[in-house]
Formats: C-alpha cells, sequence, structure tokens
DNA sequence: CCGCTCATGTAACAGGTTACATGATTTA
DNA sequence: TAAATCATGTAACCTGTTACATGAGCGG
C-alpha cells in the first residue's frame, strides 16, 4: 500500500488541496508515482480519517471552498516505518514491452507507429523533467544543489524519471532501426 | 487487460504449461512482464475458454501430468489487435523512489541501507539478462543476431529490462553518493 | 456560449496480491 | 528426513481504473 505513503511523501513540501495532488501525480507531471484523481481523493479522506494528515478549509471567493491538508507527526512517523519496511522490487509493466516481445508474429509497420508515438511521448517528459530540474536547483549548479540544497529528495527522484525516460526513448529509437533494417533485408529477397 | 496479452507473447516461442509460464513470468527473471502464479493459472483457464489458446495433457510417468498450451489462430488475431490499440503509457511505480522523495525528512542511513540492496538486486539482474542475452544470440554478434535472427523480439525486450536495471542500479549508486557527501558535510558543523 | 480549470466526490468493475490447499518426486 | 521442485488450483481481499455526477467561474 504505497500510494499513501507517496501521498505523504508529496505533501511533505507543504500543504495541498486534493486538486493539487491530481496534479502532482498526473499523467504529464508524475516522476515518482502516479494516481488517478479518484484514488487521491480517497486517499485523503482514509489517511485524514487515521490521522496522518490534518485538513483545513479555505474559503476562497472566486474558486470553490478547498482543503489544504498538512502531513502530521504520526504521518511523519509513518513514513519512517514505510522507509524501514522492505521494499518491493519494481518491473516494468508496460503493454508496448508485450508488442516488442511478438515483434516477429504481429505487423511491423504498426508496431513502428506505436514506436514512434512512445519515443514523442518520452522526449516529452525529458523535456519536462529537465525543465523542473532547472527550476529546482535554480542559480547553483547540480553537484552545489545536491550538496548544500535543503530540500534534494524530490530533486533525486526527478533524476530517476529522467534516466527511465531517457531509457525508454533510446531503447524506441534502437528497436525501430532493428525493425526497419529487418524490413530492408527482407524486401531484397 | 494485458496480462492476457503477455501470455500470449510468451507462449509463441512454444507450448508451455502453467508452471512454466510462473518461471517466465518469476520475480528473479521476468524481463517484460510480471505475474503472480495464481494469476496465470486463471488467466490461462480464461484464454482457453475464449479460444485463444489450446492445451493438451501430457503424462508424465515420474511428475504429475500437466497441460501445454499453444497460441490459436484466434489468439494470434487477438495479439495484432492488442499491437494495434494504443498502448498505455508506462510510470514509475516504485517504494524505493516514494523514499527517497522524502529523504529529507527521514533516516538517511535507513535509506542508504535499502538503495544498497536495490543496487544488489539490480546488479543481479543485470548479469541474468546479460547471460540470457548471450545464450539467444549464441555464436553471432549483437548486430549480426538482430539482422538475420528468426526471433528477436525476447531478444529485444531483454535489452529493454537490462538497461532499466541498469538505470536502478546507477542511480541507487548515485544517490547513496549524494546522501554521503551531504552527511559528511553535515557532520563538519 | 463553449470549453477549460477549479474542486470534490460515489459506484461499479477490472486487475493484482495473499492466504490457503493438495500431493507426488527428487535432491541434499 | 527436510527442503526444493513439479503441478494446479480456490477464495478472500486489496488496489486501481472507468464511468458517472455536480457546480461555479474564467477565457476566447
Amino acid at each position: 500500500m504505497a500510494l499513501r505513503h507517496a501521498v505523504l511523501a508529496a505533501l511533505l513540501d507543504g500543504e495541498l488541496s486534493g486538486y493539487q495532488l491530481t496534479k502532482v501525480f498526473d499523467l504529464g507531471v508524475a516522476n515518482f508515482w502516479h494516481a488517478q484523481p479518484q484514488q487521491l481523493y480517497a486517499e485523503l479522506t482514509r489517511l485524514e480519517k487515521d490521522g496522518l494528515v490534518t485538513g483545513r478549509e479555505v474559503v476562497q471567493d472566486t474558486r470553490p471552498t478547498k482543503r489544504l491538508f498538512t502531513v502530521t507527526d504520526a504521518g511523519l512517523a509513518e513514513l519512517d516505518r514505510f522507509t524501514a519496511a522492505a521494499a518491493k522490487p519494481s518491473f516494468i509493466r508496460d503493454d508496448l514491452v508485450v508488442k516488442v516481445q511478438a515483434a516477429d508474429h504481429v505487423d511491423t509497420e504498426t508496431l513502428i507507429a506505436q514506436l514512434t508515438e512512445r519515443t514523442a511521448f518520452a522526449q516529452a517528459k525529458i523535456d519536462l523533467f529537465a525543465e523542473l530540474l532547472r527550476g529546482m536547483r535554480g542559480e547553483r549548479t547540480e553537484e552545489d544543489f545536491l550538496r548544500h540544497g535543503e530540500r534534494i529528495g524530490p530533486y533525486l527522484t526527478c533524476l530517476r524519471g529522467l534516466a527511465f525516460e531517457r531509457g525508454n526513448r533510446d531503447w524506441c529509437e534502437s528497436v525501430i532501426t532493428v525493425l526497419r533494417e529487418r524490413q530492408r533485408a527482407h524486401a531484397r529477397h
């Protein structure tokens, strides 16, 4: 049950509303976890019930009233317990990889189209992550920031996200190259 | 519902029993998907009911009777349909990354211990994947195998698995370095 | 005036994990 | 003789996704 811990970790940087959380965990941004809005609202309710976060209502004149959540001491203790517990190993679970596994039995053009799409998606995330990193370290060099910065957790996870998407992009590109070369070799017969 | 397609893709290389499938999708090996034995037995039953695979009983004198499954033409058609459909983007969903996100608020030694463990796990998978790749390409060079090999799907997915685990290992090592450096910097005050 | 953003949920369903269950044979 | 491997499942539970629902203000 790591979603709750992901939520706690996300709230460490300051109080957020459910809606703001959905942005952090959104498809396009998520650098360390991903979740549907519905999951987050439900989880926040549960976390508050369990006393791991507290919410305070903020009435806005122009926007609907929202509730901002903060991690409690009990929440921090729970994060500590979570950190000490054994982490489950992580696995690739990706439709696209399944498709490539079947590469020799499915239509090559279709597969290349999928790989091309994924390449673009990965590149977009690479650009986004690079920008986020620049924003976090500000004027400092990466080395300086990581040595003396006050809050480096999000920076480190963003680095993982960046490397992951680079891995996706590079792999997709090399698979496309291989498939194209085989196409040409096959056409010569 | 990609588990069924992962199973179909795994059966492309020849008929397998449920038990053999559990080995392919096992914790230690899984280079393109991961699943519990229970999921696989259930999925095979469903796939057979839907006519996407056929099973044949093989009575063994020394071992219990097993059922070997093969992909049917309907199964191949289903794989084609799956390949043409839009793939869901893949995300990192990893306990360890959540822990690093909270790095500034949890015990550093505990975190380093977790990262060290993961480094070793990743290295073990790197070695395993490298060996699997060597086995698949045999005497040929990688370039030659990818150009002229008969079945390259599993090789390509294994390459992705390898790159992923290298990413894990390198990231863990660099995070450990950063945390240690900050520890020393902090100790000087 | 249409679509987007802010803001929060419920309900049904699909997918994945854990626990429980059985039973034979081979290897250390 | 104890553990590992072969071989297959059921049942309960937890997690995650999709669909549906509401309602106000802002920008083009």
